[in-house]
DNA sequence: CATTTGCGACTTGTATACAAGCATACTAGG
DNA sequence: CCTAGTATGCTTGTATACAAGTCGCAAATG
């Protein structure tokens, strides 16, 4: 057996093959004076999140000392970090590998980011106030703006932003960050598969939810809002057999 | 400054100040056949949030390695580890210390648990069986065998195993893993300040939320699970200033 | 006497060397 | 040709040395 986990042996090992570690594309300066460790965790993660790094691909750590010239010690800080995050698999005396994404974690990610959201709302709802409304629209227009941009990276900031100001609302800051923590492995299948065709769905659909709040329908709101959030199967039922072998299902 | 955090002057340096760190008491031979940082990890983790490291006590690498006579390496390993969980935080140059249970972190921790919970308990009621109805009351019964047995290490034990059931009887131990690290707060203040006289009513809050399940009352169940969840806040208001003070409000 | 300045003992961050295990490729033998 | 064993290069885990910053105390200075 190579190694205990199910790796997908598709282009995440040609690109393996070609370059250093299929990280060659991270060309990016560090500053000395801040933490190295905290750098290159966010740099990593940001590959990973964005799907620049394919699930299964390898994380050597050796590679990586050589490519941003430091040592081995703030590396494997930055990748234990990633491995508590559930972002890599760590296999002892094996090797380190961008953690699947697999069907159950998707799951769990789902069900998790859907719960506390609703209760976000739950408790927005009651307290729900013109600003609040004028808020949410003004980011929806944020959305639309980076539509036309054609930006995908912009356009995910921007509906985080979007979902972030439930958290906001409801005062809770800590939660809204536990959800994002959740909901990585769900930020990682969008990004992996994202389709610039549903994007004016999200757009009516999170309108959806800010019309129920300013009716004062609060079932209606949640209504809204679980539907959107259950896209995600919607869209994960409509991918392609192919396109799902790089996924650990 | 001493350093950015608020650190209790309280029986915390106290300790620290007749013994080494206040580990002292964590007499624990590894096995030098498993990692060492998880087992360090383990240990430190079970001391703080069993309480028997209080918030604000310094975590001393030196001391640590001295103490279990290994080297700094793993130690560091384990205590990144924990500041990932938000146990530890670490001030660089200029120490680490056990986190603070602030009243802003019980409240979070609180609010995910309890959504996630219910979440939970929605998705089992539907498939309510009489298997799941046996198995909580035996949870229960095993409690109340523990009460008399004057083990609060054991209780919480038995507590824990008993909303446990609810993420396995959904199929989604995903979802209870993320309510363990979520309600870890929670879990060092009900250590910290737990009193043996509620345990009855834990028992019978617990037996509330299965009968109304029995009767196929959801909204029932719901509410009793709430209820029994929202507790801690009476717990917490029970509590004397200064015992307070111990943690960081 | 009050203030400041420098020394020393701590802290965490980083660099490097060594130990131990696993997978693969190669070679010798049947 | 096939198989078994070995050698080599990889991986992560651990140990140790050094760098850089912070705090506190003590001594020197105004």
């Amino acid at each position: 057996m190579k190694h205990p986990s199910a790796r997908p042996e598709s282009s995440a090992w040609a690109n393996s093959a070609l370059g250093e570690t299929g990280l060659e594309r991270l060309a990016f300066t560090l500053d000395r004076h801040l933490s190295v460790s905290d750098q290159l965790h966010s740099v990593l993660r940001r590959a990973i999140v964005e799907v620049r790094l394919l699930p299964g691909t390898p994380i050597s750590e050796n590679s990586i000392c050589r490519q941003f010239s430091v040592s081995r010690t703030p590396v494997r800080t930055a990748i234990q970090r990633l491995a508590e995050e559930g972002l890599v698999d760590v296999f002892p005396q094996l090797g380190s590998f961008v953690a699947p994404i697999s069907l159950a974690g998707l799951q769990d990610s789902h069900f998790i980011r859907r719960s506390l959201e609703v209760a976000l709302l739950r408790e927005v709802a009651p307290k729900w106030t013109p600003e609040m409304s004028r808020a949410m629209r003004e980011a929806v227009a944020e959305q639309e703006r980076v539509i036309a941009g054609n930006d995908p990276d912009g356009f995910f900031h921007a509906d985080e932003a979007f979902h972030h100001l439930l958290g906001t609302f409801a005062g809770r800051e800590g939660v809204w960050q536990a959800i994002m923590a959740a909901k990585v492995t769900l930020t990682r299948f969008h990004r992996y598969w994202a389709k610039p065709e549903r994007l004016p769905d999200v757009i009516r659909e999170h309108l959806a939810v800010v019309d129920a709040l300013d009716r004062g329908d609060v079932a209606g709101a949640e209504q809204a809002l679980t539907t959107h959030l259950d896209m995600v199967f919607v869209i994960f039922g409509q991918m392609p057999e192919d396109q799902r072998r790089n996924l650990s299902l």
